[in-house]
RNA sequence: GGCGCAUUCGUCUAGGGGCCUAGGACGCCGCCCUCUCACGGCGGUAACACGGGUUCAAAUCCCGUAUGCGCUACCA
């Protein structure tokens, strides 16, 4: 098995499936994984890019058993291979201009034919002699049977036939010597014993080509499994435009590795009807390339988000601890929120772990322990809806906490209850402006367990500044 | 334009001739639980792209149409 993404950018969404489905075939057969960079294309591979993909990688958990090897430091073998095909007569200098070659794929076009480029392949001496003269370099060009077909036997789409007339002189060599994609990744799948090609279906077309490569140097093409292509809400190719689109970006966001490994081997496969939380163990067990489907499928954020409240859920308290201060402090979370916040945060996790369903939550959950009282709109709004009624509610339960002895979670909740009966409210509607009073937020971190938090002095303060504001408007 | 691939609830999917009155999950709606938002539980909504065949019987097989996507570089 083999990953072998470009590095020119984050690993996407598309290729870490495309890693994790290759990943969970090895991990299930012993087969060997072999991660593998195509970094022939030079202008638009960076370092920086291998090292995100390979971070990203690892951050999901998979790890690779060969590599990473670069195409960019084989070239010999490129060169070697395109030698061969070369003494084989399987390849041909293709002097033709780009404007010829335009030419032909136009007329092609415009006759309705096929744009295939089929390459002068006898020139006579003195073309060759002027081209020296200019200091024109050919592409070396595959020599693609006229007549025929190539068959994939493809895992999950069956036998699909391209008719050779429909497949041009792919180039295998730029005029510079340095070789092309279909070259570079035939003769790696070859030479690196490469058994199953799991990819991406926008490869599909490039297979047969790839095939011919391997064939003409000799060699048997391995097995193929096209998977289908993750596509965004508008059922477009998953981009960038589409928001989250890369590892990167959900991790970022506060998933959980495993979710996100969960959440994508569930894109354009399934073990059964029933399925979905699987472990890692389990998704190695269960994972068969027979069973991915044949259709693209769309990427819902949301059901990734709720997988991970799932897993987060799940969680041991420590753990969930641990994994909710590390998010933050990796996000510069407490970088301007002075020493004691990490504290605090630890003391909050507790009352956000059955809420939250991305770490990246946190500060909406729990954000406003850190900063002085601001009410949102909305939550404001509602205070602002009855303001005698919120005066009343809010001014009772002022007067009982601030000469509450015992500020704890079940002091809290005994004289708040009272309260409650007393004014003859319904939890709701004593409960709510409780919240906003202190929170600034309709929805928030549990009350009681809040207030015990915040301790009794900052309580106070908070409540009577909410009263003073709506007294104000009481009063105008 | 050419070639290739695909098409089951809004989304991910189960299904491979009778078990389908088409199942599950997410979303959405409703109810319940909880002295609060949330969490959780229960219920509901909602789909075989269309047209022809084949067959006693088709979501399942065949053909066509439509639509969508991919590829169509001296990119990968």
């Amino acid at each position: 098995m083999r990953f072998a993404p470009s590095p020119t950018g984050s690993l996407h969404v598309g290729g870490a499936r495309t890693a994790l489905f290759n990943w969970l075939i090895a991990r299930n057969t012993g087969g060997t994984f072999v991660l593998r960079l195509e970094d022939t294309d030079r202008e638009r591979s960076t370092p920086e890019s291998e090292a995100e993909i390979l971070r990203c990688l690892r951050w999901l958990g998979l790890d690779w058993d060969e590599g990473p090897f670069r195409q960019s430091e084989r070239s010999e073998i490129y060169t070697t291979a395109v030698e061969r095909l070369k003494a084989a007569g399987a390849v041909y200098p293709s002097w033709e201009t780009d404007a010829e070659l335009n030419a032909m794929r136009e007329e092609a076009r415009a006759n309705k034919r096929a744009p295939v480029v089929r390459g002068r392949r006898h020139w006579s001496d003195d073309d060759l002699g002027r081209f020296a003269a200019e200091g024109r370099k050919p592409v070396w060009r595959f020599a693609v049977d006229v007549e025929g077909q190539t068959v994939i036997d493809d895992y999950v789409r069956g036998a699909v036939t391209f008719e050779h007339a429909q497949i041009e002189d792919f180039a295998v060599a730029r005029s510079d010597g340095t070789p092309m994609y279909n070259l570079a990744a035939a003769v790696d799948d070859m030479e690196m014993n490469i058994t199953h090609v799991v990819r991406g279906e926008d490869h599909i077309s490039n297979t047969p080509k790839q095939m011919m490569v391997i064939r003409g140097l000799g060699g048997t093409p391995p097995a193929y499994a096209h998977i289908p292509l993750i596509l965004g809400p508008d059922k477009k190719r998953l981009s960038k435009r589409h928001g989250a689109a890369s590892t990167e970006d959900l991790e970022v966001k506060g998933y959980q590795p495993h979710s996100v490994m969960n959440a994508l081997a569930l894109l354009g496969w399934s073990y059964d009807d029933k399925s979905t939380m699987m472990s890692k163990d389990e998704l190695i067990e269960n994972f068969s390339i027979a069973r991915v489907s044949k259709s693209p499928a769309v990427f819902d954020e949301k059901k990734l988000q709720v997988m991970n409240g799932r897993y987060l859920r799940l969680m041991e308290p420590d753990e969930f601890e641990e994994t909710l201060i590390a998010f933050l402090t990796q996000t510069g979370y407490f970088t301007d929120k002075g020493p004691a916040a990490e504290a605090l945060a630890r003391q909050s996790a507790p009352l956000v772990k059955r809420k939250l369903t991305t770490l990246d939550e946190y500060d909406s959950l729990a954000g406003w322990m850190f900063r002085p009282l601001e009410f949102e709109d909305e939550a404001w709004e509602s205070l602002v809806a009855d303001v005698r009624h919120s005066i009343q509610v809010i001014g009772g339960g002022l007067g009982r906490l601030e000469v509450l002895d015992d500020f704890t979670n079940a002091g809290i909740k005994e004289v708040l209850s009272d309260q409650l009966h007393i004014l003859g409210e319904n939890a709701r509607e004593f409960l709510e402006p409780q919240r906003v009073a202190i929170t600034g937020q309709k929805i928030s971190t549990g009350i009681y367990e809040s207030l015990e938090l915040l301790g009794r002095d900052e309580t106070v303060k908070r409540y009577r500044e909410t009263l003073g504001r709506l007294a104000e408007l009481w009063n105008a």
